[in-house]
DNA sequence: GAGATCAATGTGAACGCTAACAGTTACGTT
DNA sequence: AACGTAACTGTTAGCGTTCACATTGATCTC
């Protein structure tokens, strides 16, 4: 004699409760229209005495979609990761899909490749990159076949969609806002090298020195952190004749306003500071800092837009999205003088 | 004539290209021992011949383990529950798990519910909660029947293992360390209500200063952003004999050092100001802000480890682990007078 | 050297679901 | 009355794995 093994329910369990067959049972729970009210109401019922709950395991197997999306991402500890990240997750849910995250320590190639081929081994329906580095464009290059895809900040790149915020306008509206205070010129301090990002923030800051025929100082190397801009806060104070920074974000902008602020140099009235990111601490800095916007929630968006539409209707088009960034003035800026 | 259909090989190609059964490749896949080497070989040539990838879908079926790990928090922009998730991600991804994840706009039992009930028809193999308001522990209550969870801050409750930075020492360490500087009390600026650090960060001020015989003010309510802090500090700016302040995080100590600077009021020579969570920019704040740090990666690590035995061992036993926090003492807290 | 043991391999049946098709019933139409 | 048509329901065959159990040799033991 069998003992009644409490095993969870399965379709055919509730198909014989309800005196259906399990194909019925299956129609109700995928909303098919001709099942008859009655059936239906009585499958409904069985279900819900029985506390079915449907396997998309097995779902999965049989129709080869997951509604699953798969993201690979480097250190989503950071503002601009965990909000796009955020972003995407909404966005997915909302369209019905499942949000796989894979967060990467280190970037190269390999990594980036493995991380991908994880998720189609997993069975996702497409993957989102956001990885902004030069060295994780190679993995893109090849991507298991028909993988949809989308990368976060890959731009110019070659043969998968790619979303992103406009770098070099954001550097250009930073730049062109100092130089409008009446600045001779901007100091720059980047983030780290391999960065698209980084690239394209120096891009627009020296393409408006340019056009302005300014002198283009040299650039300071940073990493994004804030020790790194309170170090180059230190070396520019030092210097003679700098009275307006760019920095490449936020947590940089800080660092210098750290910095300044300890060799007595005043903000703004001796120099001017802007940021990038424009992070919810920023409004409060010691001044209040004057920064670029990115909208990271409508680069989510996108990239699920991109991507579903990607697996819809096949690998056909590759799209390529900007999102335009925007400005935010505050008090860490002021005119010279 | 039936064209070469490009679909992704199965194992049973791999099995046909080598000459051996599907099982013996299966073997292979899963690093069975009794595999002769030179067997072995060839199927591993042929899995790389064809370009085989194995489908965990199919797998996840039969063995009624999908290696994934389901996640839920709330809003994943902030530091505290992003750096969890990490910790969560690179914790489970070493122990060969993936990682889903819900995020949650808004906390209540109905979503939390809900949001498992996704997972669990996934078929993930356990789930944390990242949800430290009172309102999501009823539907910790209600799991799908034999679902391994963890929660993270749950600490006080009943039939779910927990893991929890300790808020209440916490809070003694900043509030201890203000009287030490000989403050006569410590003002607090509190998280929103219902959150359990809000509860226990409140819990440990206020045990202190009783033990101390030192009066309790009334606390101010916040709401964990730096708005919030800003609008307390300048409540308490404009008090009299306010000395030494207690903010709950440390965006809204910064909002309170914001405030403060705009008042004339300067820290730490008229007002001591303590944060929680030792966020990277704290160090850098105007003044660096002393504070709690809190060990969100080793949170997340735990949580692997308990939902990984828990997995592993059955339900049986409920877990609490408690993550002591840690005291860093910068500028922004100096003896009174 | 016969039987036992063990490693290496193969066979068939699940796992829980959906797709494709095959019935069945009810209802108009001519 | 015969037939077509539509709405509803059931049957069968997979999806790509792993599991449980044969089956085969080879090696060992006394």
């Amino acid at each position: 004699m069998t003992p009644p093994k409490r095993r969870q329910p399965v379709m055919a369990d509730v198909a014989k409760e309800a005196g259906v067959s399990h194909q019925t049972v299956s129609r109700v729970i995928n909303d098919h229209p001709n099942v008859r009210a009655a059936t239906r109401a009585r499958v409904e019922e069985a279900i819900s005495r029985l506390g079915y709950r449907r396997n998309l395991v097995a779902r999965a197997l049989v129709t080869k979609r997951s509604r699953t999306l798969g993201v690979v991402s480097f250190d989503t500890t950071l503002y601009g990761p965990a909000s796009t990240i955020y972003g995407i997750e909404q966005a997915a849910r909302t369209a019905g899909y499942f949000v796989s995250i894979v967060s990467l320590k280190t970037i190269d190639s390999d990594n980036v490749r493995d991380a991908i081929g994880y998720l189609a081994e997993q069975g996702v329906d497409g993957v989102v990159v956001v990885a902004p580095q030069r060295s994780a464009w190679a993995a893109l290059e090849s991507l298991p076949a028909g993988m949809p895809a989308v990368a976060v900040e890959g731009a110019h790149h070659g043969g998968v969609s790619a979303v992103s915020i406009d770098q070099i306008e954001g550097a250009r509206l930073a730049t062109r806002h100092l130089l409008e205070q009446g600045h001779d010129t901007v100091w720059h301090i980047t983030g780290p090298a391999d960065w698209l990002e980084t690239e394209g923030r120096i891009e627009g800051w020296r393409a408006v020195l340019e056009e302005a025929g300014r002198p283009v100082p040299e650039p300071l190397t940073g990493d994004w952190s804030p020790r790194a801009g309170y170090e180059a806060g230190k070396s520019l104070a030092a210097m003679k004749g700098v009275t307006a920074i760019f920095a490449a974000n936020d947590q940089m902008a800080l660092g210098v306003l750290r910095a300044l602020s300890e060799e007595g140099v005043r903000v703004p009235d001796d120099i001017s500071v802007v940021g990038f990111d424009d992070i919810p601490e920023s409004e409060f800095f010691s001044p209040p800092l004057t920064t670029v916007r990115q909208d990271f929630a409508a680069v989510g968006r996108h990239c699920i837009e991109v991507l579903l539409r990607q697996i819809d209707m096949g690998p056909a088009a590759h799209e390529r999205l900007v999102v335009p960034p925007g400005f935010v003035v505050r008090s860490s800026t002021a005119p010279v003088g």
